[in-house]
DNA sequence: CGACTATCCTTGCGGTCGCAACCTTCTTCT
DNA sequence: AGAAGAAGGTTGCGACCGCAAGGATAGTCG
């Protein structure tokens, strides 16, 4: 086999990211807990909010938020609850559940996003560089085509 | 106030490093599976392997584990009935509780370090360059520093 | 048309984790 | 010394999620 063991700049990199990961999602996951908010359910407002006609089928929306069937269905029912979502038949495929962000979602998701960019500022990208910051997109692209490559 | 929104290029850097983590933390946990650890159980196991006497105080371990104090507690339970980590009391302070990494558990971890370290190299360094590999650690470790410093 | 398979979603179950409450032990302050 | 407070760890409870199974609908092929 190759090397079995990181190399030095490959550990630190390595060490350094999933520390960050581990850190930076909890402290985000608290800066949205004043809105009632999961960082998941963040995820599930954004994605509607940008879809065409604010709804995504559930298992479009369980792939892109790389989440199980079910995972989805208990996530949606918390978000359901609260009126931020709604569930939708789909008379031409009877199979199909649509996820539709209400109004009262879309002002849920106005109202936290301010937070939620300077959220990401103060705990991603403060300190960075430009250049830092345009690289960080081109690894991550990179990483992201990869991984959805690998089979798994 | 500043910004209401992301940059394009802070958009295309947060975007790809938030599904690169979601895609490649469960892709990880998968390939782990077959040792019977989760990733938390692996990293239970590199830092007891690295610590003093291959034992660490369970409030350090929660630390640095970013992890809650019951969370600990309970992941140690799956950890300790395996027999991969022992339970031990600290005479001089009564109070505290060791979690000691056994020579089970260092042999489990040597069992599994190969093939993890194939699987970061898979699942992330793939098709970077020794620079932008170099690039990553700085601003990680930017990133560290500065959530660290942030009062959560 | 009719059976077979694939797709989509939901439910039961088990595993993991955080929060709050609790107990024990150490430290501090008078 | 004695009381108040801090620190370390565990337990009850609820929330979230994945896996496997199930039920309904759509597509396919003889």
């Amino acid at each position: 086999m190759a090397t079995t063991w990181l190399s030095a700049s490959e550990m630190r990199a390595w060490r350094n990211f999933i520390e960050s990961v581990n850190i930076m999602t909890a402290a985000m996951e608290s800066d949205l807990q004043p809105f009632g908010l999961t960082f998941g359910d963040y995820e599930v407002l954004v994605r509607l909010s940008e879809a065409e006609d604010l709804r995504m089928r559930m298992c479009d929306l369980a792939n892109v938020l790389q989440l199980s069937p079910s995972g989805l269905t208990r996530r949606l029912d918390g978000l359901v609850s609260t009126g931020l979502v709604e569930r939708v038949a789909n008379p031409s495929d009877r199979r199909v559940m649509f996820a539709a962000l209400t109004s009262k979602g879309h002002a849920k998701l106005a109202e936290a996003a301010p937070d939620h960019v300077a959220s990401v500022r103060k705990r991603f990208f403060k300190g960075l560089t430009r250049d830092q910051i345009q690289e960080l997109g081109n690894v991550f692209e990179t990483v992201r085509t990869n991984l959805s490559a690998c089979p798994r």
